[in-house]
DNA sequence: CTCGAAACTCACGGAATCCGAAGTTGGAGG
DNA sequence: CCTCCAACTTCGGATTCCGTGAGTTTCGAG
């Protein structure tokens, strides 16, 4: 084999300004495999990449090592049982972290972000029912020390959903 | 063995009003160990949900065939190199669907839901740099047809984003 | 009640995959 | 120049995957 391939050892780190672990054009191949498939077989994606198996089972170890991905089963919430979504706009007076740290650790809140723009973090909130839906925000997050508002946006219909981040 | 395990047949299907394919425990148990590792072997998953290694292999291919779940790799989108992100809320004029659908083919639109409230969409966008997002938000999402105003959230710091639906 | 379908178990065997270990290579730094 | 290290390759054995076929149990329809 002699795939004049992408692979080469230190070849251009740079992405960029650079984030903490940078990620070479080999590795973003490697993801955008498993993008599509978490389960294709190191071989296979080596093949792909033009890098052998072993060296495609090293780089996806360490890629979950270090956090850059984790290869996961995802669900449509409604056909699990979460029939109730809403994103949660929240205005905050005082120090940001200690509410978004709060959030954080509330089971129900998938996804907590810190936003410029008329609110100072979005949520959003996976819920069985109408009345645990209305527990979680009026209960649990508008009591938060700090909490000065929210605005809740029930989901109706969720028309789009990928992980394609970097297969474009 | 006798793991007097979740197994039963048709236990309780039972998930209130009942979605389109109504998920039983066990299937339900798959996946929590799929999300927790999305490439465990059939029979560990075997082990721990009290089936054969066949029977999970069948119930996998089947919730993947359905479109139930599927097993992809997750990325942090900042570590691969998109460094603007955004949640839009959109509001409409006239029929929301045709909306919908142009943001759903835009491979930036990460995430489209319509929702209840003070916006009637609210689409998250991953881009590159600033240029990318403003040409996004300026050029392509406020000239659809229907759309009457938007207003945008860069996202400032990413806290959370889980994907353990099922598993409480 | 009887029949049929669906789902599961058990067993098997070959092919494919995984995985640890050992050897190779190229570049950076002393 | 020499050494070290990180990344890659090769290799073989253990494990997993996966189709297949037979037998069992449960449920629902006729």
């Amino acid at each position: 084999m002699h795939s004049e391939a992408v692979a080469s050892r230190s070849t251009e780190p740079r992405t960029g300004t650079g984030s903490s672990p940078t990620i070479d054009a080999v590795s973003l191949a490697i993801i955008e495999q498993l993008q599509e498939d978490g389960r294709r077989p190191y071989a296979a994606i080596g093949k792909a990449v033009g890098l052998s198996e072993a060296a495609v089972r090293q780089r996806v170890q360490k890629l979950l090592d270090q956090g850059v991905m984790q290869i996961v089963a995802v669900t449509d919430p409604l056909t699990v049982g979460f029939r109730r979504q809403a994103m949660v706009g929240i205005n905050v007076e005082g120090d940001l972290d200690p509410v978004a740290e709060a959030l954080t650790a509330m089971a129900e809140c998938e996804y907590v972000v810190m936003t410029a723009g008329s609110f100072d973090l979005m949520v959003e909130v996976v819920c069985e029912d109408d009345d645990h839906l209305l527990d979680v925000i009026n209960k649990r997050i508008r009591t938060l020390p700090g909490v000065r508002s929210t605005e809740s946006f029930v989901y109706l219909k969720l028309k789009k959903q990928t992980y394609m981040w970097g297969t474009r």
